[in-house]
DNA sequence: TTAATTAGTGAAAGCGTTTGCGCATCACTC
DNA sequence: GAGTGATGCGCAAACGCTTTCACTAATTAA
């Protein structure tokens, strides 16, 4: 049953260096062989030993994704596991197996990392989750390890990312609030320290803007967290002096919070807007208007990049171009906007 | 940096085979040279290859599991994730790495299968999840590679699976809701000829006898599939002659069914039950009372029975015990019951 | 015509481990 | 003091593959 590539060679007429290099299509094999080997092959059901390819030399196909542990997130957000379907899409096609890992804290992923990579199991890493100062991102670096981080990197020239658009992103929804008639529209966001933030902020301000609304200091809020407390805090501030027609949020959890402030002092007819199109956003009641952050594209674009890279000429992958994706938001209108 | 078991040998003063030895901790190596051995290892920082180990004869310290590519479910139901999250807690924690792969149909999670076994990869297989006559379990069992189910095996003797108590989840379902003072209770299942539908069916049938009450043909009902569109047609069923004060039903989707007819119908009052607690039941209106079936929990044993597996004695495999694990359900009380 | 090149293939070394076998050494036993 | 059985360790042969080098035959260039 379980047969090795001397088998192959012999019921071929040839020689195990033969089967390899068709098995790696290699240029130097005339057809004629090749057809031969590959009938061979095919009538033992021969399938090459990823073990020993590895050892010999050849880099392995697998990736490592490196997932957070973080239970309260990964039920909420179907993110992550969206974005492993995504990865698997590209990867599987392209003959690619998969190890993933969940990590608890940062000491854990680069663990996770170094035993990746001297195991000899796999040859390039997915980073699902982009932190500041990602001591993770500059180990792989220093290891000259190939990976991709899905998220905003910190040094977006030398690093392979995917990430969102998320200047337009926002754009877009405040935009389309606008064009609902919303004049004055406050802004939630997360800590201000974090680039989506950042982002998602400058796209609020140039929506604004190009409509000739001024910004109101009194309506911006930036959360220490990205949770439903810093929300309803949010919505404190905003609605302290003033009463909007709107507020954007950077997250579902943030928008949750403010509907929460909004219900609790009987405040109707505000349009609120969140982020991330959880399953929650889609039930409770109000239906909450968000957006869809594609994270299925993300992971594909994820996979693609990396693999693009691995096969290209190792002599210059730092050459390669496009060394990331902007992978494209998608506004979901429901009942709160 | 990168450094193999010679160079760990050397520093020793000893050779390659006696640090493989006390890498798997053979007992005929001296405890001195053990520390000696342990101490370079942690000098060079040394991690083994997996791959070279697992060519030279030692199963390879990697899971790989079977997940389905169905979106929707993957999307509303975060079992899978949190499946994935179990397996990987116990399975880390023993030092095994994890393979997965996405697959759409029986036909390509064959296949995978076929690949993940003669890679030599890994060395056992988690099939999340369970299907009739399933054609994976079949060909490794035929293949004599090691596996475990979660869900309901077809052969529960000469299969190693984990489940849920099925039985005793529904009839705690149903005496709490006898307890809450109903009396009149109609169930809504999935398709009859799914284990999982007879053993809640069972649980249901055994709580309403234990209290002295008959079961009533005209209040239940088995859908096609496990859809709303089922809990619909279910509700219809039921509520045609007779005006039940509760129906458990055997899954969040059905339930949603139910309740989405009672609402047109505007029918109210009537306790409702799902099955996975999925996110929207905690979030919709009214918040549905479901049984969170603890899929972590589940994962975390499916690891479990197929390590101690492995590291069981390769002949004896057979006899290990036990085979199974029965994981507790967990009723969540919401507004619905 | 001869030399140089190219195409197509095989032989063999080596990747980093594991493990069966064997050789010492040591502590007992009779 | 010879025999026995542990105990502790090294040698060397795999494991299945890739890849360099070398070789032959066929083609092309000079």
């Amino acid at each position: 049953m379980k047969s090795n590539i001397k088998d192959v060679a012999k019921l071929a007429g040839v020689s195990p260096s033969t089967v390899s290099r068709v098995i790696h299509n290699n240029t130097r094999i005339s057809e004629n062989t090749k057809i031969r080997v590959r009938e061979a092959m095919e009538e033992l059901g021969y399938i090459p030993n990823a073990a020993a390819s590895s050892l010999a030399g050849h880099t392995p196909k697998t990736l490592g994704l490196v997932l957070p542990n973080n239970p309260g997130e990964l039920f909420k957000n179907p993110f992550f596991i969206n974005a492993m379907r995504g990865i698997s899409v590209y990867a599987q096609q392209q003959g690619y197996f998969l190890l993933y890992s969940f990590s608890s804290d940062e000491e854990d992923e680069i663990q996770f990392i170094r035993n990746y990579i001297n195991s000899g199991w796999i040859s390039g890493v997915v980073l699902l989750t982009a932190r500041k100062n990602d001591r993770c991102v500059e180990y792989l670096r220093q290891s000259e390890f190939p990976f991709v981080l899905i998220g905003h990197a910190e040094d977006p020239i030398n690093t392979n990312w995917v990430d969102n658009d998320n200047f337009q992103a926002m754009y877009q929804v405040v935009n389309y609030l606008i064009e609902k008639g919303h004049r004055k529209i406050g802004f939630v966001g997360g800590p201000e320290t974090f680039r989506v933030t950042q982002d998602r902020y400058n796209g609020y301000l140039q929506a604004l803007n190009s409509r000739g609304f001024v910004p109101d200091e009194e309506l911006i809020f930036m959360g220490d967290d990205f949770s439903e407390g810093s929300g309803i805090k949010g919505a404190e501030k905003i609605l302290k002096n003033t009463l909007p027609d709107a507020i954007a949020t950077t997250d579902d959890q943030l928008a949750f919070g403010v509907l929460g402030f909004l219900e609790a002092n009987r405040i109707e007819g505000l349009a609120v807007t969140g982020f991330n199109n959880t399953v929650r956003s889609m039930y409770q009641k109000p239906t909450l208007t968000s957006v869809d952050i594609n994270p299925e594209l993300l992971g594909e674009r994820a996979a693609e990049l990396l693999i693009n890279l691995l096969e290209s000429d190792k002599s210059k992958r730092k050459d390669i171009v496009p060394n990331h994706y902007l992978v494209p938001a998608k506004l979901i209108p429901r009942e709160t906007a």
